[in-house]
DNA sequence: TCATTAACTGTCG
DNA sequence: CGACAGTTAATGA
């Protein structure tokens, strides 16, 4: 999406953009919140989750710069089914449904790429469900270590996000403690290092190989 | 110093 | 495996 910027078919639609700066653990799309727009990451990260009843929280995804948010606000929906939260500081930029209609209608490039995007999303909410039906614990926590891996790498062998256990925990599919103590087995078998929150892999393959018969796409 | 938060452990259904 | 209770360590008002 990002890429696009340069696209010069796109700057009458650049120019109306909003900026918006998020601080650390700022909301900028609420569940059931009338849809105002769509959202893309210019700086900084930020998690997207549904709330269900009693106040558990499943984490969709994690975006971070380049990646848009909120896209299943626009069409035919007029409240988001998600919620949005930065966990840095964060900056985005807007668009209103309007302006992206038309950007949609006469920039073939951006359809197809949103096309793209929506494709892999769905993807990966397919295989999503499979994994949370058949995945042992373990291996949902060791799958959302690899995804977190994969999509923000590491610096100095630490994740270079920053995620509370919980947090992990509402993005597998499981509770705090579990989380917590799939880590700690881990860490004793070597294949892991902790320090206080932050978490590194150090054999990232070794991770991979435990979870491989249930990668039938490598990157969900 | 006290209070809060997060990481962690033990145990039970 | 999930839920609850309880301990410990770090942090900050």
């Amino acid at each position: 999406m990002h890429k696009n910027s340069s696209n010069e078919e796109l700057q009458p639609y650049l120019n109306k953009k909003t900026v918006l700066v998020c601080k650390k653990d700022q909301d900028f799309i609420l569940e059931g919140t009338p849809v105002v727009g769509l959202y893309f990451v210019y700086q900084g990260k930020a998690k997207i989750a549904k709330t269900g009843l009693m106040g558990k929280e499943q984490i969709i995804r994690f975006a971070k710069p380049g990646e848009i948010v909120g896209h299943r606000g626009f069409g035919y929906s007029q409240e988001y089914q998600i919620s949005a939260k930065a966990l840095e500081r964060t900056v985005l930029c807007s668009f209103s449904t309007e302006v992206i209609t038309k950007a949609l209608l006469t920039v073939p490039s951006l359809t197809y790429d949103l096309l793209t995007f929506y494709s892999e999303e769905l993807n990966r909410s397919e295989t999503k469900v499979k994994k949370f039906a058949q995945m042992t614990v373990r291996e949902k926590v060791i799958d959302a270590l690899l995804y977190i891996n994969r999509k923000f790498g590491q610096s100095k062998g630490l994740l270079n996000l920053q995620l509370t256990r919980k947090e992990i925990a509402d993005f597998a599919g499981t509770t705090e403690e579990q989380v917590i103590r799939v880590l700690s087995s881990l860490k004793k078998e070597k294949l892991l290092n902790t320090e206080g929150k932050k978490i590194g892999i150090e054999r990232v393959e070794l991770l991979s190989k435990e979870i491989a018969d249930h990668n039938y796409f490598i990157d969900s």
